[in-house]
DNA sequence: ATGGCGGCTCGCAGCCGA
């Protein structure tokens, strides 16, 4: 079974592009997230044709994410738990007795916006949701854009992102909490490539020159891990013409 | 690397992303 995700920033632009990835890649469950547009606007006629189902949380402008997979998903939820954000950055179902939580987490802007405050509250209510979550689903992956590069290693210039959004200890700190909950990075269980990144600037050449951070990640249970056979990132995709400035990330399990 | 690109909008400039 393969369970990838992807920012596609904006599924109107990037849909020719997440069906030729569907198509070559076959994945069970395809995460996306900054769709970018309202649910009637949803292709869902064209994902149907490549024989995906579809389930979305839709949004104008910003955010919106969806869970494209091969067989119907069950157990629909949107958003946190027990927290009210009119955001659609989160979206949960059960697939082939797996719970899949697809996120969004915000950017932050800068460490000392607003936005920054946001998104530090914003994961506390996402580690409670997702602790109800882990009781209830012993096997469990949340994956998506969590908007912050786990450790220096994550980053292509770790002086220069040093203390930056993205990169900031607090920002960390709450991911490991996250982990904390019972997961693991599942990226970092297998030997990967030096400087490995999921997202790449569209200004100043970033990907050409590789100046990049993984941001994209894809959190598993114990019960999930053990049945991890790899996890890569596909940069194809951030080479394409008018591309996604991330790449998608794809895990595989033998179940 | 201190600029840029690219997506969006009751657009033609400004916001946001990361």
């Amino acid at each position: 079974m393969n369970i990838a995700t992807w920012n596609v920033n904006s599924l109107n632009v990037r849909l020719p592009h997440v069906l030729q990835w569907l198509e070559t890649h076959q994945p069970d469950v395809l995460a996306l997230q900054e769709i970018k547009l309202v649910d009637e606007k949803f292709p869902l006629s064209e994902i149907n044709a490549a024989g995906y189902q579809a389930i979305f949380s839709g949004q104008k402008t910003y955010n919106g994410v969806a869970i494209l997979s091969k067989i119907a998903s069950t157990e629909m939820a949107k958003g946190i738990a027990n927290y009210v954000d009119e955001q659609q950055r989160v979206l949960a179902a059960t697939i082939n007795d797996i719970r899949v939580i697809n996120v969004y987490v915000p950017n932050g802007q800068s460490v000392d916006s607003d936005k920054y405050h946001y998104k530090l509250t914003w994961l506390e209510h996402l580690h409670a949701y997702l602790t109800e979550q882990i009781a209830r689903y012993p096997k469990l992956v949340i994956l998506g854009d969590f908007n912050i590069a786990p450790g220096d290693e994550d980053v292509h210039d770790p002086v220069l992102w040093e203390g930056q959004v993205l990169c900031s200890e607090p920002e960390r700190m709450a991911l490991q909490k996250l982990c904390s909950a019972g997961l693991t990075d599942s990226f970092r269980l297998f030997a990967q490539p030096e400087k490995s990144f999921s997202w790449w600037d569209y200004r100043a050449a970033g990907f050409r020159r590789n100046l990049g951070l993984r941001i994209d990640h894809i959190l598993v249970t114990e019960a999930l891990a053990k049945t991890c056979k790899q996890v890569i990132i596909d940069k194809v995709p951030r080479g394409w013409e008018r591309p996604s400035d991330h790449a998608p990330v794809m895990a595989e399990f033998a179940i």
